[in-house]
DNA sequence: AGGGCAGGTCTAATATAGAGACTTAGGTTC
DNA sequence: GAACCTAAGTCTCTATATTAGACCTGCCCT
């Protein structure tokens, strides 16, 4: 059971039970030789990285084309525009469609999972969107005090 | 405003407008010549890295010492625990603590701004939990039938 | 005197990402 | 009718990020 630091905040069921289940995988993990397989981990390893989230929102609004993802993200490289598409359709996230048109085209669309996604991830985009002034705040007073204080 | 797809998903009001949101802050910057500075993109650059989440969800139910993250994120490297915790602080996402016991320990906990942040990503992470066995479905599904077609 | 710990920093090796040339086949422009 | 464009990639080479692990400083224990 965690400690009452988490009590009396205001936070959703599923939320609370959440935090307590991953803190339960990572102490099992501390204590055991071999490491615990942890899915949150796993997932969040998929879906964490540079560019999924983003593939995902941009996805959000309508199925699009690869040259449409790669003018929406203009700073992915085809590279890892493919790779990241496939990993995505891989965990069943996305789809791909091929239309043998000349030259072929090839529709993304989010899965029936991806979109359960949605929610959970557009609720973590809100909270960026409200607490950007906050960070960048933050940035530049610790920006402004460092070097004036040693470690 | 965005087509049909996602009306009438039941996702709660904040989701949607954070989808539009950030739909038209990705349209501004498909027209524009120079980048279009989105937010969300700044956010996710941030907590969407390796380790920043892993290490937030850790801090949720206590405040842990250098060495106590590094036993509950047994993979991580000192540099990169270093480094995180570092841009987690320079973001106002956790503070630090400096005893001066000998040896000095050092203590780092959820700053508010990173405490709000808990809710949010917490619902991500029961995503994660309850739909991990789909994921593993669809990557077992996708990695047996690949080498069986061509692309 | 030797060894350990805490919280780091530094360097060298490795893994991952980016830039941009190349592909295939048909359509457009000059 | 030759040169060039597009779509959706792949391939190679280079740049950047990450890891492993040696080293550092003070103080405590044996």
């Amino acid at each position: 059971m965690l400690p009452g630091q988490l009590r009396g905040t205001g936070m959703n069921t599923a939320a609370l039970s959440a935090i307590e289940r991953f803190s339960r995988y990572q102490s099992d993990d501390a204590q055991s030789a071999a490491p615990v397989h942890c899915p949150v981990r796993d997932v969040l390893d998929r879906i964490g990285d540079k560019w999924s989230m983003l593939m995902i929102m941009t996805l959000a609004p309508r199925p699009q084309r690869f040259s449409e993802l790669r003018r929406a993200i203009r700073d992915i490289s085809k590279r890892m525009l493919t790779q990241t598409l496939r990993d995505l359709e891989r965990d069943g996230l996305i789809t791909r469609h091929v239309f043998p048109t000349k030259p072929p085209s090839v529709e993304y669309r989010l899965a029936p999972l991806g979109e359960s996604l949605l929610e959970p991830m557009a609720n973590l985009i809100d909270w960026a969107d409200r607490r950007y002034p906050d960070i960048h705040a933050a940035r530049a007073c610790f920006d402004g005090a460092s070097g004036e204080v040693p470690r």
